[in-house]
DNA sequence: CGGAATCCATGTCGATACTG
DNA sequence: CAGTATCGACATGGATTCCG
């Protein structure tokens, strides 16, 4: 079950749907800005809902509710609802969203170490232009 | 996937304003599946353009020349023209290219130890609605 | 063969207003 | 506080056509 497979169901004369879509699931998750701005965050401690809003700058109430909700429904974070007066709704990441934080640092890291090189490429390519 | 001046303050391991810049910038090109599957299928040899376009199943004309364009820019490809007729261009991974195929790796490796649960996880919710 | 250019459908997102 | 509903601007991406 490693990167082979995924490899293989691109690259060979054996298409593997199963395994394509979940790479492309997952890749598109993890792609939005604000589903990892959400790990990242939720990554420390609990949130409520306008706590999140404030952390997370610039996101809208909309991509909010929307980004909770279908991370919710992958099963990476988990909703806990006290009907109190004002209501509070708290948003904590499962073990599965944990579990995400791993490949997301390697890939942070990669960003970290290579940015650099990165922008100076695009400003040469852009140079020429 | 636009993900310009864009603020975070959250706070994590890698939390300074340019590496959250990188991060973010990484993550819109991994965010690609067209970038992703290009970088999968170059890590294997050079390809030529339409080779690439048949290797790469359902990328349209304008997508695999997009795609290769700004990973040019981003340095992760390189370009070679060969003036012969019928022209000739290879594409092939720089080593900035090759570099990524390690936490892109284990990205796909979290996707296929998981992908069970999150199916299962968005059966689960949707049959609640 | 390897593109560039155009058209157009669909999707994404922010702003705003309203609700329990 | 924690959402929902709606709208319009803009980005994305496929299909098509043309070209050296």
């Amino acid at each position: 079950m490693k990167l082979e497979n995924i490899e293989v169901t691109s690259t060979s004369e054996e298409h593997l749907p199963s395994g394509c879509a979940a790479v492309r699931a997952v890749l598109s998750r993890v792609g939005d800005k604000w589903t990892v701005l959400t790990v990242i965050t939720l990554a420390q401690r609990p949130y409520r809902f306008n706590e999140l809003k404030r952390s997370i700058t610039g996101i809208s109430q909309r991509m909010l509710t929307l980004t909770l909700r279908s991370m919710e429904r992958d099963g990476l974070v988990s909703r806990k609802v006290t009907p109190s007066n004002p209501p509070r709704v708290d948003y904590e990441l499962t073990g599965l969203g944990h579990s995400l934080r791993a490949p997301l640092q390697s890939l942070g890291e990669w960003a970290f170490k290579h940015f650099h090189t990165i922008e100076q490429s695009r400003a040469a390519f852009d140079k020429l232009l």
